[in-house]
RNA sequence: GGCCGAGUACCCAAGUGGCCUAAGGGGACGGAUUGCAAAUCCGUUAUUCGUGGGUUCAAAUCCCACCUCGGCCUCCA
């Protein structure tokens, strides 16, 4: 089996994936993943996605991957920055944006939902996520349709959560303060920081910033973060030995990863800003919890998605949403290339222009795939032929993804040899061997099957856009190019664009 | 203040000591095609890799200094 090269955020070093299984054929690999509150937007999506490319190079060069990725419908505040659970439940902020937009009758047709139930609230928002996922062809939540496990939800893992914190508590790590909130100390484990970087004493030296006077008082040292919070007022709440609450916002992902993977995994994956506090403190809590040194081998880093180089979040509002993105038209096929085309580990910038060029790209792969397709179905075989262009291709395509996922590296390979082998028909390769080589690396793009622009059909259009068409044909069969032209203009100021191809005119919208 | 990246053509971007007079894509330009376009196809488009030093027979690639930009350390992937 190929060797997966991949850089580890914990040791800073590209490292060779070595699984934990001993016939080293399955891979344990956890994802951070979204949570529902509001529709994930293209950023959130980059994160997922190279995920995604990570499973499906796995899958690529034979290892079966077990992946889990996490839907967060609980436990997280407005403001637990400050990991002593301030704030406002996320989910009751969006319960009010709900109840805002049933109000004023701008919910999409067809919902209905109480905007003061949380979980209601999640599920509208997880059905949403999964159907963007989907689209875009994120392998876990197809996977989701068969395997009810794989996407678990920490609102349905709450005893799972309640045992570690016990565990933690039994074995020194965790302390009930005078509070009654259930808090980890921090100072139990040495190796904390060693993800981040942030060592106690880095943050102590951080002065101001995220520690605060006001909630220290309770807590032994100053990072100690917080596993339990005994709260009756909380709008979600389950009892535990410490009251009746709710769980700290990093828990879960211990908990879950231990209960659908294992209490040690392979690869486990977020988006940069998880790095601290959220892993370091998984880390904290899996390896204190369940008393071993490693929890995750290998820790996989997604960087932030900028948007025309300007930085995006949600409290600038200056994101775009999945669903944003094929509102105008682009194919769910440009949309996960763009996002993951460029490195993991740069700042990528998701520009308008590049969804183009992806798409261009991808016309261009889909010709010589559909051209290749009637070939490979007459093609006697060849079974001793030489390895033709495409073949050649998926080795460095392989090679380059092997290679800490360059998706660069391994597009130029594909595009290299689009252009030398038009119509796949050469005499001297099998045809049916390149179909499956051009398959194989559509298999970690995932770009082929969903190259279809998901815009809702506009009927009152396309008749009107017929008719134009029509008229038109009219006028070019009498030769009355004037008024051809004209037609012409008539369409593209509706925003339709017209190719005529040998079997008429065709149309898309600009 | 701590940690981590990046600076390669008009834009995105690969390349980490010789195969580099620098891959691939987009754009632009020229050609084919077209009634003209669009789409498609073909071709052209960096002797040069942020700046200044150094190491070496040999540097975009290694070392030093400097400049610039970005990210994380708070919500957020």
């Amino acid at each position: 089996m190929q060797t997966v090269v991949l850089h580890n955020t914990l040791t800073h070093r590209e490292e060779p994936i070595v699984p934990i299984d001993a016939a080293g054929r399955r891979v344990l690999f956890y994802s951070c993943g979204p949570t529902v509150y509001d529709d994930a937007h293209v950023g959130n999506f980059r994160s997922f996605l190279n995920a995604d490319i990570l499973r499906r190079t796995l899958e690529l060069v034979g290892y079966t991957v077990r992946h889990v990725m996490n839907i967060t419908d609980v436990g997280h505040m407005t403001d637990d920055a400050n990991a002593d659970g301030a704030g406002e439940d996320k989910m009751a902020v969006a319960g009010r944006r709900l109840l805002e937009a049933k109000k004023a009758g701008t919910l999409p047709d067809g919902v209905s939902l109480d905007p003061r139930d949380p979980l209601a609230i999640a599920d509208f928002y997880a059905a949403r996520f999964l159907e963007d996922a989907r689209t875009l062809g994120l392998k876990v939540a197809i996977d989701l349709l068969a395997d009810p496990t794989c996407m678990p939800r920490p609102t349905r893992c709450i005893p799972q959560m309640i045992e570690l914190a016990k565990r933690l508590i039994d074995r020194g790590h965790a302390y009930v303060a005078r509070d009654g909130v259930v808090y980890f100390d921090v100072g139990s484990f040495p190796a904390y920081g060693r993800l981040s970087g942030n060592t106690l004493a880095a943050l102590r030296e951080g002065a101001g910033e995220r520690i605060q006077a006001e909630h220290q008082a309770f807590k032994r040292g100053a990072a100690d973060f917080m596993l339990w919070k005994p709260d009756a007022s909380h709008l979600l709440k389950w009892d535990s030995p410490w009251g009746a609450g709710y769980p700290g916002w990093h828990l879960e992902c211990s908990a879950m990863a231990a209960e659908f993977l294992g209490q040690e995994i392979d690869i486990h994956s977020g988006g940069e800003d998880n790095i601290f506090p959220h892993h370091e403190c998984e880390i904290a809590q899996s390896c204190c919890g369940f008393g071993q040194a490693t929890f995750a081998r290998t820790w996989f880093h997604t960087r932030h998605l900028v948007v025309e180089g300007q930085k995006m979040s949600k409290s600038k509002g200056n994101f775009f949403t999945v669903r944003d993105v094929m509102a105008r038209g682009v194919t769910p096929a440009a949309l996960r290339l763009e996002l993951v085309r460029m490195h993991y580990r740069t700042n990528a910038n998701f520009t308008w222009q590049g969804l183009k060029d992806c798409q261009r790209q991808i016309d261009r792969w889909a010709r010589a795939h559909a051209a290749l397709v009637p070939h490979a179905r007459t093609c006697p075989g060849k079974p001793s032929a030489p390895a033709g262009p495409f073949e050649t291709a998926l080795g460095e395509f392989t090679l380059a993804l092997c290679d800490d996922l360059n998706v660069a590296r391994a597009v130029a390979a594909i595009n290299s040899v689009v252009a030398s082998s038009p119509d796949g028909a050469s005499a001297t390769h099998c045809a049916r061997r390149e179909l499956q080589a051009i398959q194989s690396m559509d298999s970690v793009l995932g770009v082929l099957d969903r190259n279809t622009s998901q815009q809702p059909a506009d009927d009152r259009l396309a008749a009107q856009v017929a008719e134009l068409i029509a008229r038109r044909a009219a006028a070019r069969a009498a030769k009355e190019w004037g008024e051809s032209d004209r037609v012409r203009d008539e369409l593209s100021a509706l925003g339709v664009q017209i190719k005529d191809g040998p079997e008429g005119t065709t149309w898309t919208r600009q």
